[in-house]
RNA sequence: CGGGGCGUAGCGCAGCUUGGUUAGCGCGCUUGCCUUGGGAGCAAGAGGUCGGCGGUUCGAAUCCGCCCGCCCCGACCA
């Protein structure tokens, strides 16, 4: 029984002026939630029901497919961290303390070297295998740019689960459950999403799928054919580059082209479009020179890039001229000593183009392409919009999203450095097979606010509703109020009476900012009846006090 | 870390260019009157290290220097 007069919460008229995207403006304004640090937040009563009620979502269907939750400690010691490697690996993104003793400790950012060494220390026998726990625990990251309210935090909640396998086969099995279960979640708290596959990242393994919730403030970038159904964040995207339009191919020529170098200009000076000019990036890959030939109008894909190399940078002028090339008009050559040429599948439709000359000063014209030197085709530039689709040739399109769910296989990553050792049939020693499963709590809360809401305030789910019900009493109306709140109570609903000395038109306000899935208006000048009106749909409707749980929970069906 | 912006009462802001009374305004808060179906009105109040430190000056919210914090774009990012 929740009393406005009494609780702990104070609604703002005013948008504050540090917020930017629509779910931080309304979480603070509806006092769901309040800043301590950038990237820091308290979860003030109203926020904290909300969320504790994702967690209970998420919490029902991990349970369901078998997880069994358990609470790792949010403070460790740098030790386990050394020996994968991450001490160092994380960076500036893990916060690093020392205790009174100077033993060095991490606030985790994730919890792969905790869970693993205690899997190591519990399962010794594959008979135990396979196993899926989880936790619903604070992380801390050190990010260098905490973002729009709850969507990037540097402390924040998340639900990660883990599971440990002697197979392949079994793993793909639990991963396929917990691809359900989060499925199942988003689908319990109302929001569209994707299920994208995904690039691993550094948290390692081969296969990963990311869910995906479509909203402006997103951070991820998704490629989705309409057609056939393919989607992919940018990371991992690839396309078919469309070719240009047609041109007659001129004969090959070497051609003065003074002071002349980037894409831009040669493309202005020659009067051809910047697709037909071949850019060659030269970079150091992995401590060797690797020069990649990209169609004019692409970029590299910095994702892509880790990934084909553990450590890369662009190469010097002085390093090109050492290796008897020219900067500004460097163009495939070959016999250039340790150099590896990278053909980037964007020049896929491209049959003819412009190259620099290896001469300063000079654009090869009207080269054919087919004739270039190379040592690999790659794919390494950005996906565009408008690109085909992969797989059937649709166009693609793109939409940001929210990243709220990441899934990945992981392998003996972990469990190797780590020792993490069982038994199988024959007695031999074996590292674990492991999964790794995490959802953002915290970021699911701004996730459903980004998509439910309106000019007027949060439209809340019922599922996660920080309060079913409010009821504005107007007049003296006590008893009746008491009668609906005990009624409404006893069937399961969170009712809050905003019972405040407050004009009516201060609490309808409110009403809508904070969402309240249904209001009812108790006017003692309407005896016995009582105005229910749903926020979602704004349809109000006047009932006798006894048909307001059946009329409620009718209207639910329908929100 | 690069670029931009901001920091004055619980919240949102003005004042700063051109230094000079007790530093203002709106909202909120307290008390009283009045009002009661979509952020009412009147009256009286309370509330401030002007982000911090240092400097210039007879005198600094205002000018100068350093530092801190917060937001946005980028880099970065399960």
């Amino acid at each position: 029984m929740m009393r406005a007069s009494k609780f702990f919460y104070k609604t703002l008229r005013e948008d504050p002026k540090d917020a930017e995207a629509s779910s931080h403006k309304l979480l603070i304004r509806a006092s769901m939630i309040k800043q301590i640090a950038s990237g820091i937040y308290a979860f003030l009563p109203l926020g904290h029901r909300v969320l504790k009620k994702i967690e209970t979502i998420v919490r029902e269907e991990m349970d369901g497919i078998g997880g069994q939750e358990m609470t790792m400690s949010i403070m460790m010691p740098a030790d386990m961290w050394k020996k994968t490697g991450r001490w160092d690996l994380y960076g500036d993104d893990m916060i690093k303390l020392k205790d009174r003793k100077d033993q060095d400790f991490c606030l985790g950012p994730t919890h792969e070297e905790q869970i693993t060494t205690l899997a190591g220390q519990l399962i010794s026998s594959y008979k135990q295998l396979p196993q899926l726990v989880y936790q619903i625990q604070t992380k801390f990251r050190d990010e260098p740019r905490p973002r729009f309210g709850l969507i990037r935090l540097r402390e924040f909640v998340m639900k990660d689960a883990y599971s440990f396998h002697d197979s392949e086969e079994s793993l793909k099995t639990t991963y396929d459950q917990v691809l359900g279960a989060y499925k199942r979640i988003l689908e319990r708290l109302e929001l569209s999403y994707e299920v994208v596959a995904a690039d691993p990242g550094q948290i390692g393994g081969s296969l990963s799928h990311e869910f995906i919730v479509p909203a402006e403030v997103g951070e991820s970038t998704v490629f989705k054919c309409d057609k056939c159904g393919y989607v992919a964040t940018s990371e991992v995207a690839t396309s078919v580059v469309p070719a240009p339009e047609f041109l007659e191919k001129p004969a090959l020529a070497k051609v003065h082209t003074p002071n002349v170098s980037s894409i831009e200009d040669v493309a202005a000076f020659l009067q051809l479009p910047k697709e037909r000019i071949v850019k060659a990036v030269m970079v150091i890959g992995d401590s060797d020179p690797q020069m990649i030939l990209v169609r004019g109008d692409r970029e590299l894909d910095e994702s892509k890039m880790n990934r084909r190399f553990s450590q890369w940078r662009m190469m010097t002028d002085e390093e090109i001229v050492s290796m008897g090339l020219v900067p500004g008009f460097v163009g495939p050559k070959e016999g250039v000593a340790g150099l590896t040429i990278l053909k980037d599948r964007s020049l896929d439709s491209l049959e003819w183009g412009v190259t620099g000359a290896n001469e300063r000063n000079f654009h090869m014209v009207g080269v054919d392409l087919s004739t270039l030197p190379f040592d690999e085709i790659v794919d390494l530039s950005a996906v565009v919009e408008g690109d085909l689709c992969p797989q059937c040739h649709g166009t693609l399109r793109s939409f940001t999203g929210l990243e709220v769910g990441h899934i990945f296989r992981l392998g003996t990553r972990y469990s190797e450095p780590l020792e993490a050792f069982y038994h199988d049939e024959n007695g031999d020693r074996k590292p674990f097979i492991m999964g790794c499963y995490g959802i953002g709590v915290t970021r699911l809360v701004s996730a459903v606010v980004e998509q439910c809401h309106d000019e007027f305030g949060i439209v809340w789910p019922w599922s996660v509703a920080p309060f079913h019900v409010v009821i504005i009493p107007m007049g003296e109306v006590e008893s009746q109020v008491q009668y609906l709140e005990t009624m409404l109570s006893s069937a399961g609903l969170d009712v809050f009476v905003d019972d405040r000395d407050e004009r009516p038109g201060v609490k309808f306000v409110d009403a809508d900012l904070i969402g309240f899935p249904v209001r009812l208006v108790v006017n003692a000048k309407k005896e016995g009846q009582v105005e229910i009106k749903f926020r979602k749909t704004g349809e109000t409707v006047l009932v006798d006090q006894e048909n307001v749980l059946d009329t409620i929970l009718r209207g639910v069906v329908d929100l």
